[in-house]
DNA sequence: AATAATCAATCAAACGTTTGTTTAACTTTA
DNA sequence: TAAAGTTAAACAAACGTTTGATTGATTATT
């Protein structure tokens, strides 16, 4: 059965919003709640008032947004107009557009994930992994039945380089920006730019992973 | 010119250890100096009378530890027994090797880079992502001049993957062990397993990324 | 229709802790 | 005995959370 999913007011999405853009940029410690109450433009009490504690905050954040991390591949799986290496490039398109789009949730994702205790949120993240990571376990697998991939196909490891290398660039994006010289860029365009450049180079990867014998 | 490296004597060694391991637990906001006091097993005065401040402690943890992240090329170039695919593998396994050993401070790293303001320790991660950067650089126009590799390669996209695919699997390596069921493993034949696993997949993405035309 | 009661929403202020840092007294070392 | 090392205690500031009063709208009672 599906978790219903809690209805927010405007006001309490104004909070999480502000605290998913203060997270992102401090750190769940290095943000504290009168600055999430400032940025919100609400008084501090309201937070414990709506959610109970900063902690819970947090959970509230994750429920609400973590819906655009999921990836989806139901459709995928049953159209048949698409060979499985058609597909597999659709999803990593969905994935990186879904990442660039999300940055500020990813990031927050990318920090949770390095703390050792086991919290609400870690195992939030646990289950969404586990999530993405079985749908394309079935998209490769149909493509290994057709023969269309190759058979030892560490799946795991792939996505690591997949979600690794679209974190690496969020992380390092400024980075990337100096390195080629792109520092003129409108900050729009630049985003284009490098999901495209994503893009084409996950494409390659994946191609030569799934298809070409090691 | 080389800035002169600080020696430290062992009790702000000691202090410096139980700094790194904390913040790389819990993060620099997460951990208090009191935590780290108790860690070292000295009094929280020590570490303004050594360090000056926590900040600054961050600083010398990084001035201590960085130098294991500094991937060494230069042997590697005046090498001539060595093809330029050869020195690439060899470069990579450099660089698995310290990430592995140095779990911790590339979990303060991680963490660091997602940090938006500009800081002491950002510069200092700044310039060594800049200068690991650099001698890829070097190693792969050296093999373009010879032909080995291709003429159209984004080296700064190439590095992203690298560092992304280690730094995930870093992250989540408790993901991977359970997705591969591999709880009953003792923990140092499993870090030897994943070095080797990364290892050997990160060399088959090289030699498709420097070598195939897309 | 007028009045009383109830309710969630909001606020400034205060709560008790914990934070990083400093002080001043004491001990060890050179 | 002067300097360096070490300590418990104290410091102000910041922290997450709670309190108690006030608001304004809605519901119930007369």
């Amino acid at each position: 059965m599906e978790k219903t999913a809690t209805e927010f007011t405007d006001k309490q999405l104004a909070i999480i919003d502000a605290a998913q853009k203060l997270f992102a940029e401090s750190g769940f410690d290095g943000t504290s709640v009168r600055d999430i109450a400032h940025e919100a433009g609400i008084n501090v009490a309201m937070i414990s008032y709506y959610f109970g504690s900063k902690e819970k905050l947090m959970e509230a954040v994750f429920e609400q947004k973590a819906n655009h991390t999921r990836i989806k591949v139901e459709n995928l799986l049953q159209n048949e107009n698409l060979s499985p290496l058609e597909k597999v490039n659709v999803l990593i398109d969905d994935y990186v557009d879904k990442f660039i789009a999300q940055q500020e949730f990813h990031r927050i994702m990318i920090r949770e994930q390095l703390i050792e205790k086991n919290n609400a949120v870690a195992t939030l993240i646990y289950e969404l992994k586990k999530r993405n990571q079985d749908s394309i376990k079935k998209l490769i697998h149909e493509g290994q039945k057709g023969g269309a991939f190759k058979k030892n196909i560490d799946i795991v490891l792939m996505m690591t380089t997949l979600v690794g290398t679209v974190s690496q660039m969020i992380t390092s994006q400024r980075f990337y920006r100096e390195m080629n010289h792109l520092e003129e860029m409108p900050e729009p365009e630049f985003q284009k730019y490098i999901r495209k450049k994503l893009s084409a180079h996950l494409k390659n990867l994946f191609k030569v992973i799934l298809t070409y014998e090691a």
